[in-house]
DNA sequence: AAGTAAATAGGAATCAATACTAAATAGGAA
DNA sequence: TTCCTATTTAGTATTGATTCCTATTTACTT
């Protein structure tokens, strides 16, 4: 992944190779006020600002994945293979599930009019089992 | 719709209804400053403020969807049957894509072992043939 | 080692969305 | 029709996420 910031023509600092150290040891799909407190358990003075720019740059150059669940905060993935995810509405757990065999989801016959498909996300929304638990 | 509204205990107001009627004419999944600006058209003192609530209040009982495509503003659907999205990441344009047969999506084994799901949201992303076109 | 272009820290600015207030208005039940 | 309450307006303020700004620092080239 530090090799792909060269390949970018990006510089390797070593704000940024925290950052993706942060990012790809996670599986917890985590927004960028996350991983900046994560990072700060290493390098105390990282701003803010610099995870946006690297996180933003990572995601612009399709190094890692967006995940927009509501209308607040985005959350990053650095698993960028075809994967689902499951959503849970009341805590916010964002879970990894295989795409199962061929394509998962098979596009309607009319899609090939209306543009063309580079990705194709696919969330189940739902409550996780912690919650449905908690609730009783 | 408006009766629905009535069911869920809320006002009947002109605003109401003109909002309403905005979100359910249109195809083309609006977001709320631009439901806004059209509702002013027939009602020019309506407030932003108004409109955001109405939408709320909808999406919060299930009566319209929310498509987040960006990490920007949220968009509206008023059709809550099931159905799919393309997105163009050029323009933004959002254009309704059946669900092809049984379940379009189907689940992984694993998935009933992390919760339990309530919908599926499924997102083409790509580019629409109008910047298909533009860009040679 | 030196130069340069890119990256950083820290704070300020922006933007969408919500909240708050008061006073005015309008829906809906009696 | 009348009353009560929810709703609207307008205007301001707040929140929270994200981006911008600027002086300073740092990575990479030669």
């Amino acid at each position: 992944m530090v090799e792909a910031l060269r390949a970018n023509g990006l510089k390797v600092t070593h704000q940024r190779t925290e950052i993706i150290r942060e990012i790809v040891q996670t599986k917890d799909h985590p927004d960028v006020e996350t991983i900046c407190r994560r990072v700060r358990g290493r390098i105390p003075a990282v701003s803010l600002d610099t995870v946006y720019r690297t996180i933003s740059a990572l995601f612009e150059r399709g190094l890692i994945n967006r995940i927009m669940v509501d209308a607040k905060r985005a959350r990053y993935d650095a698993d960028v293979t075809r994967h689902n995810h499951f959503v849970c509405d009341t805590c916010g757990r964002i879970v990894d599930i295989d795409s199962t065999g061929r394509g998962g989801c098979r596009a309607s016959d009319k899609l090939s009019e209306v543009g063309v498909v580079e990705r194709v996300e696919v969330l189940f929304r739902g409550k996780c089992i912690h919650c449905v638990a908690d609730q009783e």
